[in-house]
DNA sequence: ATGTCGTGAAGGTCACGA
């Protein structure tokens, strides 16, 4: 037996719902969790979703802009959403999935990290500072709570490509945000805070390109493939013991409609 | 520097965030 995580920023989840609904069926993830829903709270499809078998749902959106959701066909407990920076903006969302793992539940962590803007200077430009400020609270949160990071999986959308080949062009984007020093100073802190492993690299050598993301911007993006790796599966120590595997779903950002990231998922064996 | 999306509030297109 498993239990396969998977994250997808799906860019509107009402306009996306059937995209969605595709990638559960197709894939059978056990939880989505989801950013950028562009959805507020009462205007969920949670209907469609349990028609999909999904019937558990944590929900944290507003309108129009960000908004995180975790959809789930086991049953989820302990609900928390944490406003960072002293902002209800909808960018967190995290719950118990009662699944016995080792004895206990997993506390999921479902993230969207503000994109920060295009000036990487947070003098001259509040969105950078913002973003810099939320992860700074993802460190401190993280180092001072253990209950929190403790058997937990982080995922999300953080916004920020660490590594070098974790963008199509290392030397181009250095001063791009997602990319820059102190953006990826910041979450290698909020790592070593909270003792995350990071899934995705446990498989692929950190000398292979790996990307979960593809602007719009670029007609084509498959053939160019000016990717980054925005997203993000983070495991505590005592659940990266248990990874499988993970797998990025390429294909996706060639739907018709897509998303500009593709989903994620993680399996985590319970044997 | 460019490019393309989704949303909301207007108002029959644009500003904004990404």
């Amino acid at each position: 037996m498993s239990l396969k995580i998977a994250t997808w920023n799906i860019n509107s989840v009402r306009l996306r719902l059937p995209l969605a609904l595709r990638y559960l069926s197709e894939h059978q993830p056990d939880v989505l969790c989801l950013q950028e829903t562009k959805c507020p709270d009462d205007a969920f499809p949670t209907r469609d979703f349990q028609r999909a078998g999904y019937g558990h749902f944590a929900i944290y959106g507003q309108k129009g802009h960000h908004g995180v959701a975790i959809v789930s066909r086991l049953p989820l407990s302990a609900v928390g959403a944490r406003k960072f920076c002293g902002i209800g903006d909808a960018r967190h969302i995290s719950a118990e999935i009662d699944e016995d793992l080792g004895g206990r539940p997993v506390r999921l962590h479902n993230f969207y990290v503000p994109a920060g803007g295009e000036e990487p200077d947070p003098e001259v430009n509040p969105k950078f500072a913002h973003k810099l400020a939320f992860l700074e609270e993802m460190q401190d949160w993280f180092a001072n709570d253990p209950v929190m990071r403790d058997h937990g999986v982080l995922v999300g959308d953080l916004n920020i490509a660490p590594l070098e080949h974790d963008v199509w062009s290392h030397k181009a984007l250095a001063k791009v945000v997602s990319h820059t020093e102190v953006e990826i100073a910041a979450l290698k802190n909020i790592q070593e805070a909270g003792m995350w492993v990071d899934a995705l690299r446990a498989n692929v050598p950190e000398d292979q390109k790996l990307y979960t993301w593809w602007s719009y911007r670029s007609p084509d993006w498959e053939s160019s493939d000016k990717g980054r790796r925005l997203d993000h599966v983070w495991l505590s120590p005592s659940l990266a013991a248990r990874q499988v595997g993970t797998t990025i779903l390429r294909e996706a950002r060639g739907w018709e409609r897509p998303s500009d990231h593709v989903p994620v998922m993680v399996e985590l064996t319970s044997a």
